[in-house]
DNA sequence: CCATCTTTGTGCACACGTTCACAAACGCAT
DNA sequence: ATGCGTTTGTGAACGTGTGCACAAAGATGG
C-alpha cells in the first residue's frame, strides 16, 4: 500500500477540484436567496453574491448538467438541491472532534456545523482532566472510546484539533478506526494511506501569506525596493556562487535564527555581502 | 476606484502564488531541522518533511534564487533566513482580532501566533458585555478604539472572527482605518477595495469538500453508482429540457429545501423524474 | 409566427501549476 | 588533476484553471 503525504485528487467523476471547492460558496449564496424566497437568479447576480466571475460560475454549473434556462437564469431551489446532492449533503455526516482545547471548544460550538448535514458524533480528548467536562452540550469522552464510536455511528470524517505533536498519532488511530476523511487544524503534515483525504486549515500559514503580500505592498512604494539584500553572489554563475555556498555552510552550522536576524539589520544597506558570514 | 470581491494577485515579483503558499510549509520543516541542529538537507528529504514532491520544492526555491549546493543540498539556517525574509517575517506584524467569541478566544490563545513575528496588538468586540473581560492575558477593548489602535500601532493585518452578519461592516471599518490585509473566519464573502488582500478560512466549506469526496468513495464501491438520480430530461437536448426547466420553475417557487429533500427519498429509484415536480 | 431581447452553455486561447528528466555543478577520493 | 557519485536548477511537456466572446436557446411582445 502506497502512502501519500497529501493526496490531491485528480478529477472526480469529471468535476474539477477547483469547481468542487466553489460549490459550497454557491450553495451558501443560493441558500440566502432561498430564504428571501427569490425564485430565480442569473449567473451574473449569483456570481456577484459568491464573489466569482459569471463565466466561471456558468462553467462550474455546466459540469453538473444543464440546470439553467436561457433568457431566465437558474431556479434557486432546484439548484440548491442539485448542489447539495452533488456535495453529498442530502445525507448526514457524523463527525468526531479530537482534541478539546480552545479550538476544539470553538468548533464544537460552531453553529454552521450542524446546519448542513454535519453532526458532531463525539468530542474526544486524551487528557483525563478534560474528559468528563462538556462542550456545547456534549460530554468530552476519552480517546479510548474512539474505535467504538466510529464503528457504531459510522463516522467517516474526523477533525483534529490536538497539539501538533499528537496529530499524526491521532490521525493514524482515526484511519485505523475507519475514518477516511480528515480535517486537520494542527500545524503538522499528516501522512495517510491512499484513499484517505486530508484537508488542512492552518492559521499560521494564512498569516504568513498575508505578510508576504503586505511586505510587497510596503516595498513597492519607495523606489529603492529591497536593494542590497539580494547578494550579487547568489545570482553570479560558476565558482563564485560555490564559494559563497561554502562560506554559508561553514558559518551557518554555528548560528541560530536570532543571530541571523540581528545580522540582517546590519546588512540592510546597499553593500553586497555573503549573507550569514 | 474599482472594487474587487476576492482579488487574486497575478504574480508578485515573479514568485508564483502557489509557491508563496508553500513557503510557510518549508519554513516550518526547516525550523524543525534547525532545532535538531541539522546543518544541511537535500531537496528530497525536505520535500518529504513538507509533504510535497522534490521537483516542486526545487522549482519553488529556484524562484528565490540559487540557494542550494549541488551534490550537497541546502544549508538549513541560511534557507530559514531567506524564506523568512521573503515572507516578511523578519519584521513584526501587529494584528488585531475582531470578534471575541469562542473562535476569537481560541485564536488569541493560539501559540503559533506570536511564534513567527505576529503579535496580537488588540482584541476587539462590539458587545459591551464582552468588552473589559480578558483573553490570553489581553483585555478585550471596544470596537470604537479600533481606529486609534490601528494608527498608533501601525496595524496592517486584521482577523475577523465575528458572526457572519457583522463581517462586512467590520471589514469596511478595518479597511477605512488603514488595514490592508484581512483574514476572514466568518462565512461571508467580503468585498474590499483594490489593494486590500483577503484570505478566508471556512470550516464549513472544508467539510463540504470532504463530504463530496467521501460520497464519491462510497458511491464507487457498488457498481450501480448514482443511477436514476440524474434525470434523463436534464441531459436531453432541445425543447424537452426547456419543458423540464419550466416545470421546475413552476414547482420550485412554492417549495423549500426540506420538501425537496423529502422528495429525494421517494425519487431514489430508477425512474427518471422531473426533479421537484 | 416572427422579431427582439436576455441569458445560458461552451469552444478556444491563454495563464498558471506540476512533473519529468537531464545537464551542469559540486564534493570527495585517489 | 581527474573521475565518480550526488544533488541542484531548469527547459520542456503536460495538465488544470480561467476568461473571452459568441452561438444557441428560450422568453416576451406584437
Amino acid at each position: 500500500m502506497r502512502r501519500t503525504p497529501v493526496g490531491r485528487q485528480t478529477r472526480a467523476r469529471g468535476i474539477p477540484e477547483a469547481t468542487v471547492a466553489r460549490l459550497p460558496l454557491y450553495l451558501r449564496a443560493l441558500t440566502a436567496l432561498s430564504e428571501r424566497s427569490v425564485p430565480t437568479v442569473s449567473s451574473e447576480e449569483l456570481a456577484a453574491a459568491a464573489g466569482v466571475n459569471s463565466a466561471k460560475l456558468r462553467k462550474d454549473f455546466s459540469y453538473l448538467g444543464s440546470y439553467g434556462t436561457r433568457g431566465v437564469g437558474y431556479d434557486v431551489e432546484y439548484l440548491v438541491y442539485q448542489i447539495s446532492r452533488e456535495l453529498g449533503l442530502t445525507q448526514d455526516w457524523p463527525v468526531v472532534i479530537v482534541g478539546i482545547g480552545n479550538l476544539g471548544h470553538a468548533l464544537a460550538n460552531y453553529g454552521g456545523f450542524a446546519s448542513r448535514g454535519f453532526r458532531v458524533a463525539a468530542l474526544l480528548d486524551a487528557d483525563p482532566t478534560v474528559v468528563g467536562s462538556s462542550a456545547a452540550g456534549l460530554p468530552v469522552r476519552h480517546m479510548d472510546e474512539l474505535e467504538a464510536i466510529v464503528e457504531s455511528q459510522h463516522v467517516s470524517i474526523g477533525v483534529i484539533t490536538t497539539p501538533p505533536g499528537a496529530a499524526q498519532q491521532v490521525c493514524d488511530r482515526l484511519v485505523e478506526a475507519g475514518v477516511t476523511s480528515i480535517l486537520n487544524f494542527a500545524p503538522t503534515v499528516l501522512t495517510v494511506p491512499d484513499g484517505v483525504d486530508v484537508r488542512k486549515v492552518d492559521l499560521s500559514i494564512e498569516l504568513q501569506i498575508l505578510a508576504f503580500h503586505e511586505q510587497r505592498k510596503a516595498g513597492e512604494e519607495p523606489d529603492q525596493g529591497r536593494s542590497g539584500e539580494e547578494s550579487v553572489l547568489d545570482r553570479a554563475p560558476g565558482p563564485v556562487r560555490a564559494a559563497a555556498a561554502k562560506l554559508r555552510r561553514a558559518a551557518g552550522a554555528a548560528k541560530d535564527i536570532k543571530d541571523i536576524k540581528a545580522e540582517k539589520v546590519e546588512n540592510d544597506s546597499e553593500r553586497p555581502a555573503v549573507m550569514p558570514a
